[in-house]
DNA sequence: TCTACCTGTTCGGTAACAGTGAACGAGTCG
DNA sequence: CGACTCGTTCACTGTTACCGAACAGGTAGA
């Protein structure tokens, strides 16, 4: 067995990736970026069109907006968002800071939702996606699983590091993960990024940790009592309310 | 030569569209509604898992949150979104209603962006796409298209009916964006709808229309003055706006 | 416990087709 | 006007997407 079933499908996605990260192309560009022949990836981009996925002009292709439309379907389908969504707008304003509602996905921790007052930073954006380790988000939603589902993530991602305080052994995970579980806190102290700071909390729901709400920004603002005391509990009590409205 | 180059994508795609209508479902299931025999349907979902665009758990399979990812990064692209964006949130305080920015993509009037100031309307959201003559935000974008570029969208639409209000005719859409180029304005009146209007005013960018702010909000709110003096005065003064932080 | 019947998954086989390389038409630059 | 580009089309062929059937694993009911 290859490693697809269906290669052909493959090779749209790799069509598709690579729209989504050089953004408007021609056919032979692609064809060389993706390692495919011209003709076939005409065929891919003919292909995409006609199903209305990218949208051509004199030669040239792009996606279309195809994407924003499943995309925010499956998010509105999503039960905690849902739940989330009004909390999240209070948070923001009353954080003052950039918040966000993480669900984990293929190991990663994916923001369903951004709230920003500021609009600068775009390190964190609907859609972003970082490890579960490196996150404050991804630590909240890590601490509600069992030791051996952790141990399998671990396995899995082997915990690449994206700064030089992001955890990279195991122990050290089981241990922050144990005092995560013990607070129904985590905190990211530049793990992900350099000189970005976050607190998340986790929303359960029957046990599991279906997502976390987290507030995000530099350093320089998020620091001392005003992290360690009052945004962290604005996300606490923001991140309970949610998970009564999620109990019904 | 078929209707798709590439037959397998056009199967994925169908795959996703189910998904996404359905939310989430079972292999047989799938395989049923999307006329596709068990298996095959078994080889694309494993291969979109693979992919990351679709997760399953316990035998069953739904969408991940990829497409907002990149459905996001598409929108970032639009230089009409990055010179919209603080405007649009101006614009929803200031109208207190339900304002996007809306472009013209396969013939279809797209949200690119929606604030809403109340939740409740879940018609209009950010992804939907609308006929282009059914809607103001549509009308503004074909007003400064050429005429036959509007005959060929006649053509191909054959001016599908939403509401016994929306236009239907060719001749009497070319009346209409005949008014809508003078005034720099559209109204739509229950078109899209039943008891929804709107306002829309184009941005224009080197002559080419290419995208559209607008109002949208329940008939009983927008009627009299207060549609067609300060949310029409709004949206113009915003879209104008809007055009000057465009041509940088 | 056994049976019957759902699932999701795997397995050959074959006809369709995805991908190739080369040729074609249409711009564009020198 | 030639010599490049580019996007598009065309036949060919080895791959493979799809099918039908068998397999595995769980649940419901008797």
């Amino acid at each position: 067995m290859t490693e697809y079933p269906v290669g052909a499908t493959e090779t749209t996605a790799r069509v598709v990736e690579a729209l989504a990260a050089g953004g408007e192309t021609g056919v032979t560009e692609l064809a060389e970026e993706i390692g495919l022949s011209k003709a076939s990836a005409h065929n891919h981009l003919v292909t995409l069109q006609r199903l209305g996925v990218v949208v051509s002009e004199d030669g040239r292709y792009r996606l279309g907006l195809r994407f924003l439309d499943v995309g925010t379907t499956v998010r509105d389908r999503l039960p905690a968002y849902r739940a989330a969504r009004e909390e999240l707008t209070g948070l923001a304003e009353s954080a003052g800071e950039t918040v966000g509602l993480v669900v984990a996905e293929h190991g990663s921790a994916v923001y369903a939702a951004v709230r920003r007052p500021e609009r600068n930073d775009r390190r964190v954006q609907t859609g972003s996606r970082l490890p579960l380790h490196a996150t404050a988000s991804g630590k909240a939603l890590l601490s509600a699983r069992s030791p051996e589902a952790v141990a399998s993530y671990v396995e899995e991602t082997t915990l690449a590091a994206r700064t030089d305080r992001t955890i990279q052994t195991a122990s050290a995970l089981r241990a922050e993960l144990r005092s995560v579980a013990d607070r129904g806190l985590a905190f990211d102290r530049g793990e992900a990024f350099e000189g970005v700071r976050g607190v998340a909390a986790p929303v359960r729901a029957e046990g599991e940790a279906v997502a976390a709400l987290t507030v995000v920004g530099p350093a320089a603002r998020l620091s001392g009592k005003r992290l360690e005391e009052d945004l962290t509990g604005l996300v606490l009590s923001a991140a309970k309310r949610v998970e009564l409205t999620l109990a019904e």
